[in-house]
DNA sequence: GTCAGGTGAGAGACCGATCTCACATGAATA
DNA sequence: TATTCATGTGAGATCGGTCTCTCACCTGAC
């Protein structure tokens, strides 16, 4: 160790050289000694140990990734973190890999499929052990197909895909909006509009499909004027409300697909002077925070949000763990939370 | 770390020795074709680019790394993701990294100072580019320090922290909490009861601190029991809201220092039967979507959350580039909203 | 006294990509 | 004709660990 670095010596991370230097080991017994195993005498287990303390040596995971062949940890995909549906999956899920001394690498796919696909490509250069993803569209996801082929554990959440032969877990979906519809219809609404996020993301497809279905079970025609395509946020579903709510005939009751939407309806709703119930009954699906500050407080179809990411963890560890079982998927039920948001649609007839 | 299973999942990834077997070159060549460096002919390059798009070689970019000294990571250490603040930021942060072909590795501290630190080593240990942390806990930060000390690109947000040099982003505190306070002196207030997370966290000092310079400004006594600490969850302050509005002379404001706090006591106040703001004022610190829906709305003071993001990543990348510059410190001002849960004491006393 | 077997430790291969260096060409220049 | 010089290419070192292989030593058994 000689004419080594000037002053600014300290610059240099410490590597496991120069803690064998130290205890006057070679490389492969200082290895052996700090992560026992193999045969290590004593003395110099203990003299390695005592360099390492003081030498501050701290190991080097890309090395070992890179020896190991992956990264101690696992991608998480949503389709955006300020959903607070998705926030809360990242905390439990990180909450749970910390536990098995894993990080969590969050990358939001903003719902492109394009940006997913990239994402996915730089998770699997960075070789990461496992990843959990909302998968941003619901159609031909040949990137995902590939890398299940190779081997890549891989849990999907929220929304179904066909064809990927993976865990997957989601919520009922079709049955929720069903049974959400299904309310409105028992309390006497046949207008009844419906803001969703496209066909393209399979939960919105569902949630469609549950809506269409209770309508034509009831004899009610599903009229293509009462049902609006939004993105996902606030201001885009704004817009779609009024639309809805500008007809000349207008609908009774509203139906939104995620708490995002629900609470831009919440907004146009108000800016219009249309009040809930007495103008618009207002089911949402995803129960969320503001529903029970509003008054009336709004109905809502609830998902077990806190079970979705400490199962999504259990089953990619399984998989990394070594599991060949056929992949299995979780359908978690929903809850139809009745509050105040819905009324008979004659209720506020006499205004 | 432990219990992970066979060796190798996957099948075998394409690496660039494939390529260059394919393209019947050395692997130098291949290389030098792929990252377009060095002399290459034309009729090599092309054989080499072909056969990697061919294979789908990808690059591993943990060898990269190795080879380079960090990976292409930046770490972001929230108080907790599930704060909107922080899921805002984060989501900022996220879009602006991958503008640089960066990405993000979120891991949050549950504002708990042990597990901070230990988030840090694993960080240093991959050998990330740089961090963005809002660190748990104001006093005595040794590992920052040394992080810093050892090179490490940092940028503080949010919370300020004495003796670290480096850049930070912050916001008035301390100013937005006295004009909070002011706003309900002027409005005849004097019993105005504070929750607050702890002094620990600097945030919350400077917040307490403005509360109370206000308070004696205006010759009012800074009462221990019109001061409740809890941890920053919607259900601790529901309970300290209890607390203090259970005293014999009830406080006839509140000011709460954090969006999660000020819907926990807007559900204890609801509980307890309190209206707003006839029975009690109520203003609170950061702004979120909730504020504006209950009714009547909710007085806050708020901050300048999107500019926070894009801030802390500039600075960032400046550092990482190589600036030498000494340490720069934002301090943002933050600005009062008046919406509708503050009135004159007496406002209600004739119910 | 020799040999098997347990124990301890070092040399060196290896992971995959990058980069330096040396060595070829062939063309242009002295 | 001899000598530069610009190009193109490959061998091998390197990054920091991990792990196999080999060897040396020591003990106890036959």
């Amino acid at each position: 160790m000689e004419g080594d670095g000037p002053p600014f010596a300290g610059k240099r991370a410490v590597t496991i050289k120069d803690v064998a230097a130290v205890a006057e080991v070679s490389r492969a017994t200082a290895a052996r000694a700090l992560n026992g195993y193999g045969y290590v005498g004593g003395a110099a287990a203990e003299r390695v140990r005592e360099a390492a303390e003081r030498l501050g040596y701290r190991g080097n995971r890309i090395a070992q990734a890179l020896r190991q062949g992956q990264m101690p940890i696992i991608g998480f995909v949503p389709g955006d973190i300020q959903n607070p549906f998705f926030a809360r999956i990242a905390h439990d899920v990180d909450i749970e890999l910390r536990r098995s001394r894993r990080s969590l690498l969050i990358a939001s796919s903003e719902e492109d499929p394009q940006q997913e696909r990239e994402i996915l490509d730089n998770l699997r250069a960075l070789n990461v052990r496992g990843m959990i993803v909302a998968p941003a569209s619901g159609e031909d996801n040949p990137h995902l197909v590939r890398m299940v082929r190779e081997g890549m554990p891989l849990v999907l959440i929220d929304r179904v895909v066909a064809g990927v032969p993976c865990d997957s877990i989601t919520v009922d979906n079709e049955g929720g909006a069903h049974e959400a519809v299904g309310y409105l219809v028992a309390n006497g609404h046949r207008r009844i509009a419906l803001i969703h996020d496209g066909s393209r993301i399979a939960t919105a497809r569902e949630r469609l499909a549950g809506y269409a279905r209770c309508l034509t079970e009831n004899g009610i025609a599903v009229e293509e004027r009462l049902i609006a395509v939004s993105q996902s946020t606030v201001e885009h579903a704004i817009d779609a409300t009024i639309r809805l709510f500008s007809q000349p005939e207008r609908p009774t009751a509203l139906f939104t697909v995620d708490s995002l939407m629900t609470t831009g309806a919440l907004l146009a709703l108000r800016s219009m002077g249309l009040s809930i119930p007495q103008d618009v009954s207002l089911v949402g699906f995803d129960d969320f925070d503001l529903a029970t500050f509003t008054d009336p407080q709004i109905t809502v179809v609830a998902q077990p949000v806190a079970q979705i990411g400490p199962l999504a963890v259990k089953m990619l560890l399984d998989r990394i763990r070594g599991s060949e079982e056929p992949p299995r998927s979780k359908r978690f039920a929903t809850r139809l939370i009745v509050r105040g948001s819905v009324a008979h649609p004659d209720f506020g007839r006499h205004r």
